[in-house]
DNA sequence: ATAAAAAAGGATAAAAAAGTCTTTTATTAT
DNA sequence: ATAATAAAAGACTTTTTTATCCTTTTTTAT
């Protein structure tokens, strides 16, 4: 469904969220090892995020990644689209370029109905909303 | 959402499941050419999904891959198992093997009704439904 | 029997995605 | 000022996916 850069993104984001409502910054390192992912890998993921603006961060000691109020209104389609890109929206189930209504590819209509229904959901939420489940333990981030 | 080998087996065996109605066999390069795919890619799909049992095959002159009427019952969601395996279906939307209902993760619940409606649509879509619009040119297999 | 047609199979190549490493830049504390 | 910390940036490597090429096998028609 999603690239595993998306996988990481949303749950880095999801993270990041949580510990700035607790007002602190967290590194690449640590965020690595509370969502269980590659290093390097998640640092890349991170500037891509934080260029497009849907993260801050700050260089030097005590620096690292962190959100303010605005940002807990990111919703999960704003991350899918930022990393992945609209394709999964809009893009044919069958990828016919040209596919559309008045030359519809056979699953069409189908696949228009699931993929509303997913980006109504995406956008729906946002990651304050997650950030309250997540310190009460209800949910978790790592990978096993 | 699908890999680009899925989305070029779909097309084939819609188109398969087009011509066997007519009765005829049809090559790849036909195939190739009626679905604008890559013809040596298709052949290496068409093969595994015979190998599957999804299409049949006859080598030598007026061979090609052909279907029975049985074949007609196969579902979308077949084909993508097939090919792409149960991942979509079961997998978690944020990649976490140790996701489920215990320690779901934060986008489970919502994940879990897009996926089982997805599963739904694939399952209940049959390739028999549709090669009849498909001959009346409702639809179109084409890239572009 | 032989030649032609067509899929099967295996090896290889190219492109994209995933992941790693090294150097540079900015910030802070001493 | 200097050393330490941490992100930024860019080059590089590995793996996976996509795509191609070449040889072999099967079947049919002559």
């Amino acid at each position: 469904m999603f690239s595993k850069a998306c996988e990481y993104g949303i749950r880095a984001m999801l993270y990041i969220a949580q510990t700035s409502k607790e007002g602190t910054r967290v590194g690449i390192r640590e965020v690595s090892k509370a969502i269980d992912s590659p290093e390097p890998f998640m640092a890349k993921i991170l500037q891509d995020l934080r260029r497009k603006g849907l993260v801050l961060s700050i260089k030097g000691p005590n620096g690292g990644f962190y959100m303010e109020n605005k940002h807990m209104r990111i919703s999960l389609a704003d991350i899918v689209i930022a990393i992945d890109g609209v394709q999964l929206f809009n893009g044919c189930g069958l990828g016919l370029k040209a596919c559309n209504e008045k030359k519809p590819c056979p699953i069409h209509y189908e696949f228009k109905a699931i993929r509303s229904n997913l980006k109504a959901m995406l956008e729906s939420t946002a990651l304050e909303e997650f950030t309250e489940n997540l310190e009460r333990g209800l949910f978790h981030l790592k990978r096993a």
